[in-house]
DNA sequence: ATATATGCAAAGTCTTTGCAATTCG
DNA sequence: CGAATTGCAAAGACTTTGCATATAT
C-alpha cells in the first residue's frame, strides 16, 4: 500500500481516498473483477463511489503501471478461424495482434497440463501471449519521456 | 473450406450464403477482426448482410468450433493488481480464471523474446492462457453429449 | 491557490433480443 | 413443409465524456 501511495505520488497523480479504495481493493482479490464489480464493493464502504470514477481511475492507475487489465488483447471481441495452435505477439501500444507458430512455445506451455491438473481442472488448450512494441510502433518512437506502462484497456480501434 | 461445410452440416448448422461469407472472409485473414469489422468487409459482396447476423453467425460458428474469439478471458474488461508473472486457467464454461504462479512456465517461455525479436518485435512481457473446465463446472457434468467447444465470446456475469 | 479529481448525467459504442419474413434441408 | 436463419429495429450493457463542484498538494 505504501509502494502504491509513493508510485502515485512520484507520477504526480493525487491520492485520493476513491484512488486508495478502489487499489485496495483490487489489490485485495484474485478474482479480476470487472470496473462494476469494483464499484460495486468499493461503494459498500464509500457509497458515494461513481461507476464513471472507478472507470477514470483504473485508466489513471494502469497509466502508471500500478494495474493492469488482465489481457492485453482489448476489451473488445476479436475472432480468429485459424485453429492451428498459435501465439499472439500484442503490442501494447497500437493494439495489433500478429500470429506467430513457434513449435518451441508448444514445448513450452507443456507443464502446463499437469499445473492445472494440480488446480483440478481440465486443460483442452493453451494460448501465450507476448505483449511489448511491435516493429512498426517502435519505429514511430516514443512520444514522452517517462515509463511507459501502456496498460490501457482498450486501443484506438483500427 | 469443404472441410467448413462438412462441420456445419455434421453439427446440424443450416449452411448458408451468410455463414460461408463470414467464414471466408474470417478464414482469408489473420488480423483477428472484430464483429463490426467482418460486417464492413463481407458487406462489400453481400450489402443486406445485417450485424446482428454477423454476430449470431460468430456466436453460432464458435459453438461447434469452426471459429473462435481470439482470447477466451471474454470481451468484458478485467482487472489486476497482481503484477507478478503469473498466469491464468481461463474455464471455457463459467469464465472463471484463477491465477498461476508457476516458474517452471517462465522458463519454459523464454524463447518468446527471441521469436519476438525475430518479428522486430520488442517484448515486454508474456502470459500464458490455459483454457479448459474448472474443477467445479467438471463435477457440475456436461449437460449434452454432442462434442462442447464452448467457444463462446462471453460468459453470464458471476 | 491552483491544478486535479470527483460525481452526475448525457452521449457513445458494442452486443443481444424479439419477431415477422425468408430460406434451408 | 417444418425448423432454422435472416434482417430490422429496439433494447440492453458497458464505457466515455463534459462540466460544475469539491479536493489534494
Amino acid at each position: 500500500m505504501d509502494a502504491f501511495v509513493a508510485r502515485c505520488r512520484k507520477a504526480g497523480l493525487a491520492v485520493t481516498p476513491q484512488r486508495l479504495a478502489i487499489f485496495r481493493r483490487l489489490a485485495a482479490t484474485d478474482r479480476h473483477p470487472s470496473a462494476e464489480e469494483l464499484h460495486a464493493a468499493v461503494r459498500r464502504e464509500m457509497p458515494t463511489l461513481s461507476l464513471a470514477t472507478v472507470y477514470k481511475t483504473l485508466d489513471a492507475l494502469a497509466g502508471i503501471g500500478a494495474v493492469r487489465p488482465v489481457s492485453r488483447l482489448g476489451a473488445r471481441g476479436r475472432w480468429d478461424a485459424n485453429l492451428e495452435p498459435h501465439h499472439h505477439l500484442v503490442c501494447t501500444s497500437c493494439g495489433t495482434v500478429t500470429d506467430v507458430a513457434e513449435p518451441r512455445l508448444e514445448a513450452a506451455a507443456r507443464p502446463a497440463a499437469a499445473l492445472a491438473a494440480r488446480h483440478g481442472f481440465e486443460a483442452a488448450g493453451h494460448s501465450v501471449e507476448i505483449f511489448g512494441r511491435c516493429a512498426a510502433c517502435r519505429g514511430r518512437r516514443r512520444t514522452g519521456s517517462s515509463p511507459q506502462h501502456e496498460g490501457r484497456a482498450t486501443w484506438p480501434r483500427r
